[in-house]
DNA sequence: TCCCGAAGTTCGATTTAAATG
DNA sequence: GCATTTAAATCGAACTTCGGG
C-alpha cells in the first residue's frame, strides 16, 4: 500500500509537506504552487490513498454516524434510513447499522459497540415502550456522549434532539377528511394509550370532533393493545366493531398497518371499500399506494425525518469541533394527507 | 479517555503486561494468575476500553463488513438485511450501509469510499441490470481487493461468490399449484428477458408445462418492460392481457409487485380475486401476508439468503488471514410455496 | 535455561516547533 | 526576518526483542 512516505520520497520532500499540501491546511499557503503541483502529481499517479485508520487515530473522528432501528423489516424505517443515508452521504459520513430487533439487551449492547467504535453521533428511531432509551443513556459515562437525535419520540433528558410529525394535526387530517365527504358514523381504531403518538392523534380526532359538532359515539372506538402486530389487532378489532352492531360508514385506522387489517376484516365481512365503508390509515408506508384499494392516509414526511435528523447531528457535531455546548433541538414536522381510493363520499 | 498506559501505571507494570493479559495472548501463558487478576481489575475499575483506531491502525482491520443496496426502500432488500445485520453481530462486525438508488455513479463512489474504509468484506445485493458489477470491479487495484458476495444474481467474475435462490423451481412452483387446483387456462406477467432471473423462472414454467401437457396459450403471455415499476406494469399489462379477450382463470406474476397491480387490475376490471382469478406472486415480501386478499406467493428465504453471505464472507476472510486463498463459493437455496387467499379451485 | 516483565519499534498521518538559506 | 521546508513528537495498541533473576 502506498503511504505518504512514499509519496514524500517519490516528489523529493517531506512526508509534512505532503500532508500539508493534499490536505490543504493553512501553511499551505506558503508552499510555491510549483511543489504543490508535483507533490499531487505523484500522488495522483502512485494511487495514493490516505490510511484511514491512522488518520482517525490522530483526529480521534470516524466520520461515521450510528444508526439505531428497532425493527428494520419494518416499512416505516427504511424510508427514513433513506434519507438519513442521502444526507450522510453528502456530508462524506458513513451510517453504521444497528437492528435492535424490539429487544432491549440488544439496544444495551448495540449502543456499546457504537460508542466503542466511536460514532460521532446517534440516531435512533421510536421504539416499543419497553425500552427506555433515557434510562439507556443515562448509564453512559458523561466522556463518552455523542449528540444524539430521536425519530418519532420525544424524549424526557434534555441531551437529546428530537424530529416528530405533528400527530395531533394528522390526526385531525384524517377525521376532517372522512368529515367532508359526508360521513357522521364514524369508528375508530385507536393506537395503543401508552404511545405518547396515540394520544396525540386522538386528540386532533377529538378536538376536530368538538369544533364540528361531529358525535363520537363510544360504541365505535377500539383500541389496539399489541403495539407490534397491528394488521392482526386492526383485523380482530375491526371484526368487534362489526359485531356490535352499530353501523358506521367511515374508519380512523391508527396507522396503515392497522388499516389493512381493518380493511381485510370488512372484506371478509361482505363489506366493499370504500362502497360501503370508508378507511384512512396513517404513515404512508410504502406498500399504501399499492393496496387494494390503494389508502387513503396521512403521510409522515420520513425522508424529511431522516434529512432533519443528521442536519441537527452535522451541526452538533460542528459546534463541539469549536469548543461549544449546542443545546438541543426539537423539530415538529407536517404531515400530509394523501387521498387514494379507499375513501369515497357517502 | 483511559489508555493502556493508565492501566499500566495503576496497576503498577508495563503497558506490554497489560496488553498481553486483556487481549489474552500466547505470552499470557508465562504471566502469573495473580498478576492478570490485578489487571483486569484495574481495567475493569478503570472503565478501560481500548482505542479501535489503534487497534485498526496496528492489526489493519476494520471489523467492517459493506452492505451495498440497490434500493433500500424496497422490501425485498431490508428482509435480506435483517439475516445479515444478524449474523455480523454474532461475529463482532458490524455493517456500513450504503444504498446507491439505482445509480450507477453513486455506486462507483460508494465502492471506493468503502474500500477507503477497509471493510473487510462486501455484500452486493442483485442490482438493475444497468449496472455492470463486474466491470466497476475490474478497475479495482488488486491490492484493495475484499471478498465480496453477489446476493440475487451470478457473476461472470470467478472473483465473486454468490447466493441466490433457485428460480427455475420457483417459477415450476407457482404453475404447479394453479395446475393442481383445476387451472388449465393461466395467463403469465414474465419479468424482463435481460433478467436471468426472469428467464430461469419462465424456464421453470415452460417445463411444467410440457412435462404436464399443459398449454401455454401466446395470447395470454406479457412481459415487463421497466424493471422499477412493476406495480404499474402489472397493472397495464393485466389490462391489456383483459382486453384480448382470451379468457383465463389463473394468473402468474412474475413478482409480488406485480402481482398487486393485476389484483387492482382484476378488480377495477369488476373481477374479484379469487373468486373469478387466482394469482400467485414471488417474493413473498413483507406486505404479501397482509395484502387483500393475502397474496400466495412464492418466498424466498430472504433472512437466509443474508445468513449464508454472511458465512460466506466469514469463511473467507478467516481463510486470508491464514494466508490460504479462498476459492469462490456459489450457493443456490430453495424456495417455499406460501399459500393464501389469492389462489382457489376453479 | 526458564519465567516474568519491560523497553523499544511499528502501524501512517498530522501537527508542533524549529531549522534552513 | 522572511519564505520554505522538515525533524520529531503524537495518537494508542500490539508485537518483537531483549534482559534480569
Amino acid at each position: 500500500m502506498i503511504t505518504i512516505r512514499d509519496v514524500a520520497r517519490e516528489s523529493r520532500c517531506s512526508p509534512t509537506t505532503v500532508s500539508i499540501v493534499l490536505n490543504n491546511a493553512p501553511l499551505a499557503n506558503y508552499i510555491p504552487q510549483e511543489t504543490k503541483s508535483r507533490i499531487k502529481q505523484v500522488a495522483e499517479e502512485l494511487g495514493y490513498q490516505p490510511n484511514l485508520f491512522a488518520r482517525s487515530l490522530r483526529s480521534n473522528r470516524s466520520h461515521t454516524i450510528g444508526v439505531i432501528v428497532y425493527d428494520i423489516s419494518d416499512p416505516y424505517s427504511t424510508q427514513i434510513l433513506r434519507g438519513i443515508e442521502n444526507s450522510l452521504y453528502e456530508i462524506g459520513y458513513l451510517p453504521i447499522l444497528a437492528d435492535i430487533q424490539n429487544s432491549d439487551s440488544r439496544f444495551r449492547n448495540y449502543l456499546n459497540i457504537l460508542l466503542q467504535r466511536r460514532v460521532e453521533g446517534l440516531i435512533l428511531f421510536s421504539n416499543p415502550f419497553y425500552i427506555d432509551v433515557d434510562k439507556e443513556f443515562e448509564r453512559v459515562p458523561e466522556k463518552r456522549k455523542v449528540p444524539t437525535v430521536l425519530i418519532g419520540r420525544e424524549s424526557r433528558l434534555d441531551t437529546f434532539s428530537s424530529v416528530v410529525v405533528n400527530n395531533e394535526e394528522g390526526g385531525r387530517m384524517a377525521i376532517q377528511h372522512l368529515y367532508a365527504l359526508g360521513h357522521r358514523k364514524i369508528a375508530f381504531v385507536k393506537g395503543p394509550e401508552i404511545f405518547l403518538d396515540s394520544r396525540q392523534r386522538w386528540k386532533g380526532i377529538a378536538t376536530f370532533a368538538k369544533e364540528s359538532g361531529l358525535v363520537i359515539d363510544p360504541e365505535l372506538v377500539v383500541e389496539l393493545k399489541q403495539p407490534s402486530a397491528s394488521y392482526e389487532e386492526g383485523y380482530r378489532l375491526t371484526q368487534q366493531l362489526l359485531e356490535r352492531g352499530h353501523s358506521f360508514t367511515g374508519l380512523v385506522a391508527f396507522d396503515d398497518m392497522t388499516a389493512y387489517g381493518a380493511i381485510r376484516a370488512l372484506k371478509t365481512a361482505g363489506l366493499e371499500v370504500p362502497r360501503d365503508c370508508s378507511v384512512t390509515g396513517f404513515d404512508d408506508t410504502s406498500g399504501a399506494a399499492f393496496y387494494n384499494p390503494p389508502l387513503t392516509t396521512v403521510r409522515q414526511p420520513m425522508e424529511t425525518l431522516g434529512t432533519l435528523s443528521v442536519g441537527i447531528l452535522a451541526e452538533a457535531i460542528q459546534a463541539s469541533l469549536q469548543q461549544k455546548v449546542s443545546s438541543r433541538v426539537q423539530r415538529v414536522v407536517a404531515p400530509e394527507l394523501v387521498v387514494r381510493d379507499s375513501t369515497a363520499p357517502v
